[in-house]
DNA sequence: GGAAATTTGTGCGTATGTATC
DNA sequence: AGATACATACGCACAAATTTC
């Protein structure tokens, strides 16, 4: 009975496809913040209910490709800042503790640093002195002093010219803050050393002297990171 | 002028909410593969309407949480899996070419490399061992070598113990192969170079020669980028 | 500043596919 | 092997929030 015979190929889910298709549409734009059609005119262009486009746009939005806002639309964001969030899942579900997170860091800005020499310019340089300078007169308010040394750190990877790379250890950084975060019981004093750590990296970059760089690098962050485990429940 | 001052609280919507509810509790349970209830049942549990629940189940899927299978149910997953493929939309969203994800992948193998001496014993070796022998044994099979130059370098990864840096040489070497294989013309001919030039890591590894063992990872990583290279159109 | 139009959020009903007895 | 129960997939109607004129 029946030839029919189908190929047994179960398609995708409804849903699943229209993610596909959309998330290939916005990658081909490649441009963030633009406005998408309305999820009642998505439906009518591909001819399925909005329940469908919804769930589709859910995934889009947890894949970090679209964000909604009530009363207002749909639009295209940035990819990069899942990053984070996703290795933060992996570090909870698996349970992989701080140091591991520590090293992991610790291996990438070295790496990063040793880029950075390979492209710097002197303006770079001075990039950084002035970033660092915020850090000394924003000693006392915490906040503020952790935001520029996360800036500091950054400015340095993004010197390297690896875009891949200064994602990778952005969302490192994130996963550390909020690892520590979770866990700090008092913020840490003034930390007037780590200024002047950066500051002798700074000074050593300008002299292109490369190994001693990545020796700082290195120490640095494991001055920081012992620094903030003392504050550790 | 109303002073009523809302204190501009705006709650997120149901499935957000339910989504990371529900994210709290598969986490915190950290198993994989354990059924969950039923949408209807879920519903009914967070007293909201089986859409909201849905929505959420997209969003988890996403994440990597959740997989669900029609006629079956939910089942928890690990977030693991989710890593490469957000690392390829970042690399496709902005254009991030070849040699940067190809630079990554050898600073974190370098790395890998040199925290796997300082854990392996001598069965590590001969797993590697195993592993390279087979490849040499399917010369002729291109997906089976692959498969197992893939498992070569990571389970060299895995032999450092660190598995968060695992995890994302993993991930690296899924892009990159992604990235080659959207863009090969050819295979590349059988390469006997490469399964040489792991009997030879292995090899430095046993007589525990650090330096070399990088600078021989360096390489090799180098020269098989090298061979892709030329089969890309 | 307020009402209308637009947009996303939520609830419920039906269709369809899968496992199980 | 067929029937049944149960699971997810899909569609429509209304509510709430926001923008716009």
């Amino acid at each position: 009975m029946a030839v029919k015979q189908e190929p047994k190929l179960k398609r995708a889910p409804l849903y699943e496809q229209i993610a596909n298709t959309l998330e290939e549409f916005i990658i081909n734009e490649g441009v963030e913040e633009m406005r998408l059609p309305s999820e009642f005119e998505l439906a009518q262009q591909y001819q399925v209910s909005r329940t469908v486009i919804r769930e589709a746009l859910k995934i889009l939005k947890e894949r970090g490709l679209v964000s909604m806002r009530v009363g207002d639309g749909l639009y295209t964001t940035r990819p990069k800042y899942a990053l984070s969030s996703v290795m933060n899942r992996i570090v909870r579900f698996d349970h992989i503790d701080d140091a591991q997170i520590a090293s992991v860091r610790q291996i990438l800005e070295e790496a990063a640093c040793l880029q950075a020499l390979r492209h710097a310019d002197e303006r770079d340089f001075d990039l950084l002195e002035t970033i660092n300078q915020s850090m000394e007169a924003a000693k006392e308010d915490y906040d503020r002093r952790a935001a520029l040394d996360y800036q500091f750190h950054y400015t340095l990877a993004k010197i390297g010219k690896n875009e891949l790379l200064t994602d990778i250890i952005e969302s490192i950084m994130d996963i550390l803050q909020d690892y520590i975060k979770r866990r700090l019981t008092s913020y840490p004093s003034g930390n007037q050393q780590g200024i002047e750590e950066h500051a002798l990296i700074i000074k050593t970059l300008r002299q292109r002297d490369s190994d001693k760089a990545v020796s700082l690098i290195r120490n640095h962050l494991k001055a920081s990171y012992r620094q903030y485990k003392k504050n550790m429940r």
